[in-house]
DNA sequence: TATGAATGAGGATTCATTCAT
DNA sequence: GATGAATGAATCCTCATTCAT
């Protein structure tokens, strides 16, 4: 089905650019090829277009992170091979786009949240106290992370948030930040770098 | 200047509840017990209603931050009577609504987002540089934090998020996660305590 | 294109009823027997609905009037086959209404007092300009229209503003009024007839 | 009643630039120098504003019209000393503003047409008749405005209208042109002048 | 009397959704 | 299936009018 592939493509877009409610039927219409009516030959409305966006963009994402985990490596291995390139794809792709739009939009549509809980943030939950129970019991970062397995990926909010809202003020390698956060969890010694500090034009304006 | 504080605080819950493009100027106007027009006389559209929740509600929190600051202690006096309290204050306050708030709709009011970053942002990474150049030379830690101090304060998005987002499915105590997280980045050991993982009704629906 | 036509002639109906700025789009889209929205699908604004009532009813008799004149015939044919024509015509159908409503507005449309002057009012009195040099120089009535050719046609804005004002209060045959002056620009004798005044009801009311 | 005229004054011009619909009450008061609530004291709304402009400025002029023809005097002293310093008058004061401002409105306010109608143009015309029938029976131009006076005053509405509508296109000297309709009207040659067309800005550009 | 803050009815405009072709 | 003209509910904002001070 590459015409719906495309309406939702297009809807994306449109939503990271102007929100859920500002975006028009239209302009996703046009953008995608399509005429307007074509949209609701496939989404009941312009709801169903946002959730079919979070399962697109999302689910392998989640998939691909459960099955690493069911198959088993040491969470050195799973922070490097898994979270590591998660933070550089959020940062670089439309899957972020999806992440900020779902913080936006989720108060106005708590079966969204609720979707993404089920699908994405629970299960990967999981894996991350799965992974640490197999592997790390006792340390002190262990602890932490046993307790609250959302500080394993604090880094990520962050890189979202400030790669969509804070980047044209000030530039931030949220890859390499995320690199330096996971070392230090990790107790290694981060490679030196020049500091990834710019800052941009708009602070001087 | 009471009636104007009531508006401002009626549309922050509005806006909190719908969204800014979905709150009703006559439900903000209701719930703060004027008229539609009344509204007007104070703030020329809605986007200037949303600014002023920003400047109300932000502006007093970065000015502490950066007076503790000033005020020069360590970087543990810093996190304990500073870091600490700013999460449990956005967790429990409409603080929190407004940072949602602002994450929701950034992207749609530019100005907004840099207003936040040059209000907000901006001087609070300021001010955690120069607490740790003072201070921390040299360890593993601060070296991190020198070159991403954005990864000390990476508890505050994911706490923000996950009570405004998650909370209802599964409780995380965001001030007890901040707590272990600081914890660790001061290499303390934590007090031994009950695990926070309740998985709550939503789950099971 | 019919539908658009429609709107066009219920805009005219409502504007010479309510003015421009007291007709209500919902009435115009009522009136033309279409959906208030459909109106928007044919036109940015109520100004460019008024625009459009202005081009479509007033191109046509500017370029009859201009096509008589490079036809090229006498001073007296012109005015009796043109401007005779003309003020019966503004007296008994709308575009009658279309000169009142634009005096009416075009102080507030300061666009709209131009594009009449630039397609109605400079046109005709080129016209009139030409006609009179190639025909009647030196004659005390020809010198002072070379001079004034807005005399020329002063009968009409009487004429207009009399039916539109204050028929209703007192009968004027406005036809007759303009042969009579024509007939003695012209030097002519006119027919006998009775007088048309006859007071109306409302001077008893 | 010094308050009350200030109020009427500033009422007139913002009606002038912007019409009656599109005035506000409040520009009114500010430029009256009075609170909104003082109009109130003095006028029962909107509508009572426009009457007592046209009350205010239109009955001198009448009673002085009436005045001059129970006098009796000729009609060419009539002209000379009532009609041309009338057109006159229109054309540079704010009265040729009402003027216009009548012919705006008076189909949105009934009663105000006919207030004009029953103070202003009724015996105005009475006038006129009364004078051409003691005076001048029996000739070809007292035959026309016996039958017809309005054609008298033919030239005050043309004044009026070019005036405000059309004036910054091409200039018009309305009293010139007055002087010599009359003058045509009386048979009298008139002094040789200069043309009075001058084409403005507005046309080229 | 005078004020101007407050009111709320009113209306232009937008846009999700439908449906005849 | 696909279209896009048509619909009309929804909502922001204006401004005449009121009234407590």
């Amino acid at each position: 089905m590459l015409r719906r592939n495309a309406i939702v493509a297009a809807a994306l877009d449109e939503f990271a650019e102007k929100g859920f409610a500002a975006a028009r039927m239209e302009d996703i219409a046009r953008r995608a090829g399509v005429a307007k009516g074509t949209i609701y030959l496939n989404f009941n409305d312009k709801e169903a277009l946002f959730e079919a966006i979070v399962n697109q963009e999302m689910r392998p994402n989640v998939e691909a992170l459960a099955s690493k985990v069911a198959a088993g490596g040491s969470l050195r291995d799973f922070i490097h091979e898994t979270l590591l390139p998660l933070v550089g794809d959020l940062a670089r792709t439309r899957r972020g786009v999806v992440v900020r739009l779902l913080l936006s939009e989720a108060g106005r549509f708590p079966k969204l949240a609720e979707v993404y809980y089920q699908l994405v943030i629970g299960p990967a939950l999981d894996s991350i106290r799965t992974l640490l129970q197999a592997k790390d019991r006792g340390e002190l970062k262990a602890m932490m992370l046993l307790q609250f397995p959302q500080l394993l990926v604090a880094p990520i909010p962050m890189a979202v948030i400030w790669t969509g809202l804070f980047e044209r003020f000030e530039h931030l390698d949220v890859e390499r930040m995320a690199h330096a956060y996971f070392d230090f969890l990790l107790g290694e010694k981060p490679a030196r770098r020049a500091s990834s500090r710019k800052v941009r034009k708009a602070r001087d304006e």
